[in-house]
DNA sequence: TGTTAAGCGAGACGGTACGTCGCGTCTTAAT
DNA sequence: ATTAAGACGCGACGTACCGTCTCGCTTAACA
């Protein structure tokens, strides 16, 4: 009955979150500097976004693009254009920043950690329709089951990039997807 | 000709850190606090620690236990008993939070992304042992190596635990192994 | 053509109001909570009372009773029964809490200061026809002026009770009458 | 043990508070402000006065000047140059407003009522002096007492000047006066 | 007897001040 | 010279109230 959040102060927002995150990084977004430089008030972020951190999470989740997911017409180029998509995404600092902050957040607010799943589960699909066509193919073992394979061809990325913090080089990735691909074979 | 850096001081500092880690958290262990409830003066723990995050991080380092590698007669039986204890270590919310403040930090620092990169390094060591007495057995292709077999086995587990927050059952770890030593069999 | 202020509103805005002054003071009958309290919409507030301190003006004016001026027979008597109807009111913290923030306001806007005049100058109401009253009796010196009376009646109450805060007992009353009567008889 | 309050911050905040004040009213006189102003931390403020208001009512008592009481031979001369010197103050905006205000906390603070009424006490002692002056020369009755005779003095000058907002002409100073020297005359 | 302009509740909005917390530095006295 | 204690400048946090504004809904006065 009253009036709705006003979806421009929200673009507003996150649009100044955006760029103040892309200049200086996830830890100058804050409130503050927001509201100063969208020109929106505090209190107004606050009721968008019951608190800090939830507006930065809400640029960063603003900022992801949509992927496509096209049929190369085989595992192993459809494994290989994801993985090298993960790269570019996770290469940033910035993003691995924030992806540390989401990551912080789930493990202490099991409110937050749906939400987070729910980013992640997105960020799966591609994979998981690219393991189904796979086994579609012939070319994964359909006892293996799409999640546990799922999280066999990402464990290595994710152990090597995301948590180690090391680049791998397309070499690397040939070598990888060469295992992942001989062990999901029926 | 002076008096050099008192070593109790420093155990009182550690201690009430631990305590207020594990009680609320790592957000909790601020300077402040700490120095409240170790008696020990900011000025004393700034010149521990060069600063808060350092505290927090010599803190957590302070709790990792070493952990033996017995060996299991087997590659499986050797990495299954690694990653059991990983499950242990990693079940924990105030491991995943803590695991993700050094992960954002050192996301922002490469300073400390150096020392972090360490602290895993060390993490590494009794899978490392593993994966070459594998190597010796003649379980793992030797070709493979060492670092691309670890980040093989480590994987799975990472992705679904540390990022995905997902636990996995005892069936699980059998079925991800079982990829995995396929993987690295000659 | 349109439709007039409710006169329904008004009454839950000022009962609410009310409440709120006799429960926690004048200070925290603010619009947004006598909005939550009356069910009535901050628009509402401020269409009938142009601003925050209006309200409550006007919640405490609703308070004031009308007070009758009976004629005691003698000066001394009708003035007596004024000062311990004036002590009667001044007495309560929460009377001397809103007098003070409408004399706090008068200070600042001037606006402000007439309407405050106008409730100063009903209460004198009753002492100026005890005074003439007493001119026609031939206990007042006529010379001396109603309006100059009444200041000189009213200041040692006003001074003491009103500013110094300290209380004063019923012979205190009759020994400041016997000097105010003393000077203004003829 | 500590570092003390540092002398200097205060002089800085209460001469800040002081322009302000004079400038744009207590009103204007926030801890933001101040802070502005000042250049002492918000912090440091709150350190030193714990919250808003005592920061303003240390400002104006910092403000209030001594005064002195010459004798000037006669009753009617002493109180008539106290009585214009307290126009004087009362005269202006800023004074009342800050009176104002200070009278609100004292009817809603007991602890403040007390330091109130010490400011008070100080503000009345020339009066005093000047009473026991007309006894001593016996122009005043001295079993009216002291204290008494000090209300009624005040009383009509604060009735109309501080409460009804009404400035007073020298012609009304010397009426009040007859009547007040009437009223206290043996 | 409709229109229709205004009142109404709800509550978002831009502001400004509030009081708190953590940081890392600096000052003091005590050991 | 190190320590405990804690003040200092800084700047973010989240909240409260202000007075204005949009929303639909309802209602009284006029046509």
């Amino acid at each position: 009955m009253a009036r709705p959040l006003s979806e421009d102060a929200r673009t507003k927002m996150l649009r100044a979150a955006q760029a103040i995150i892309s200049a200086d990084g996830l830890d100058a977004c804050t409130v503050d500097e927001v509201a100063r430089c969208s020109g929106v008030a505090k209190t107004t972020i606050y009721r968008h976004f019951g608190n800090a951190d939830e507006l930065g999470i809400a640029a960063i989740d603003d900022m992801i693009e949509e992927v496509a997911t096209p049929d190369h017409g085989s595992l192993r180029a459809d494994l290989r254009s994801i993985v090298l998509g993960f790269r570019g995404v996770v290469g940033h600092d910035t993003f691995r920043q924030v992806f540390a902050s989401m990551l912080g957040r789930a493990a202490r607010d099991p409110e937050f950690a749906k939400i987070f799943a729910q980013t992640q589960e997105m960020r799966h699909e591609p994979l998981r329709i690219a393991i189904q066509r796979g086994i579609a193919r012939g070319e994964v073992d359909p006892e293996i089951g799409v999640e546990t394979a799922m999280y066999f061809v990402q464990g290595p990325f994710v152990a090597k990039r995301l948590i180690e913090l090391v680049d791998f080089t397309d070499r690397e990735v040939d070598v990888f997807l060469d295992l992942v691909i001989k062990a999901l074979s029926p």
